[in-house]
DNA sequence: ACGGACATGTAACACGTTACATGATTAA
DNA sequence: TTAATCATGTAACGTGTTACATGTCCGT
């Protein structure tokens, strides 16, 4: 689903601007889809040439005109269009994950680091969720945030459970993981001309 | 995490061609990780222009030369350097969460399909991974196997208690939307303050 | 005869990010 | 004065997908 779909549904909702709909995906949205200003105006301004929402330019004393944009009704069958279609496959894209993958060629201290911060950030951002006033949002909303919700405390269960597996596994296999592994802060390699030929 | 960095861990892992990396992405990796040959080739060529992985043609009789890439020490360090960055936000891209999240504005009976189809293709996909072997598998993929078992399971429980509140909040937002349906005893708030002391 | 596995690669295209450009208002 | 918020937009760039090009071998 792209920014253009994705706008047209937030406009589904309500008219706004583009400065606002950028609001709103750092908000509520920002768990699983967001944007950028130089994705937000282009769309709409397509959106607006296909005749998909109106836009409504609104004077203001010393800024730029606030553009409200409407939803038209072709814009509503598009979308639905859009929305009957058969939601393709969920893809958890996580550099964590692909971190631990290879979690053998770190030292457990590293990995513990690792760890713990991803639980610590997985703690905060449920925190945060939990605390989150759902009682005026729509049935959508409220199941897809009790969504992210249980993603986060099945995440954070999992890491806590089974996380040590892995460090486990790194003491096994380090070919030099003697007890001197002090902390994080050792010199890097310096592999300095990696991209001198760019 | 871009498909250089990637490739560059599976050959970390063990020499191999461009067209096996394709094959690994799509067995083990393409829960939360894809690509296609028109990355990964270009991916391989500039590796080996950087001088972070060797190639050996290996001539054919009837076939173009089958490439098998070895992953150099530079490479190695560079692989290591990547992994020991701070991994990025983690995210969700799910096509169905957003057709829920406007779920508002499908008939009851669409939104029913897309949440029956939805669960039947991660129960199919949990049982895929259930029966997977991962008796020879590293700490770490074991560890990220796992993961996304645990993500399948709490997702299935997740929409298979939750699911019907969106059906039901279609119904409710109907053309007559009779404010008498207060028997305070309701479906809203799933989540949220209910655990909040757990 | 036809599709699929093997095996590599290129080019056009889509889509999005980052950084820049502009510029007023208000709170620390 | 510094930063944030308001408000819109463009251009360069990165990164990846899709579709194409090339050609053999094998099973049905």
């Amino acid at each position: 689903m792209d920014v253009k779909t994705l706008c047209l549904g937030i406009l589904s909702q309500g008219d706004t601007t583009g400065y606002e709909i950028k609001k709103q995906f750092e908000s509520h949205y920002s768990h699983f889809y967001e944007a950028s200003f130089g994705s937000i105006y282009p769309a709409l301004a397509k959106l607006t040439e296909n005749g998909l929402v109106s836009c409504t330019q609104q004077a203001q004393e010393k800024r730029p005109d606030k553009k409200v944009y409407s939803i038209t009704s072709t814009g509503r069958l598009a979308f639905l269009d859009e929305l009957n279609k058969v939601p393709g496959r969920d893809h958890i894209r996580s550099e964590f994950l692909a971190t631990m993958l290879f979690g053998d060629l770190l030292s457990p201290a590293q990995l513990d680091k690792v760890i713990e911060n991803k639980l610590s950030e997985y703690r905060a951002e449920l925190q945060q969720m939990e605390t989150n006033d759902m009682s005026s949002a729509s049935a959508g909303h409220t199941f897809v945030h009790g969504f992210g919700i249980s993603f986060y405390r099945a995440a954070i269960a999992y890491i806590e459970e089974h996380g040590h597996t892995v460090v486990g596994g790194a003491l096994l296999s380090g070919p030099s993981a003697t007890g001197s592994v002090s902390d994080g802060q050792h010199e890097p390699a310096p592999l300095g001309a990696r991209e001198a030929a760019e």
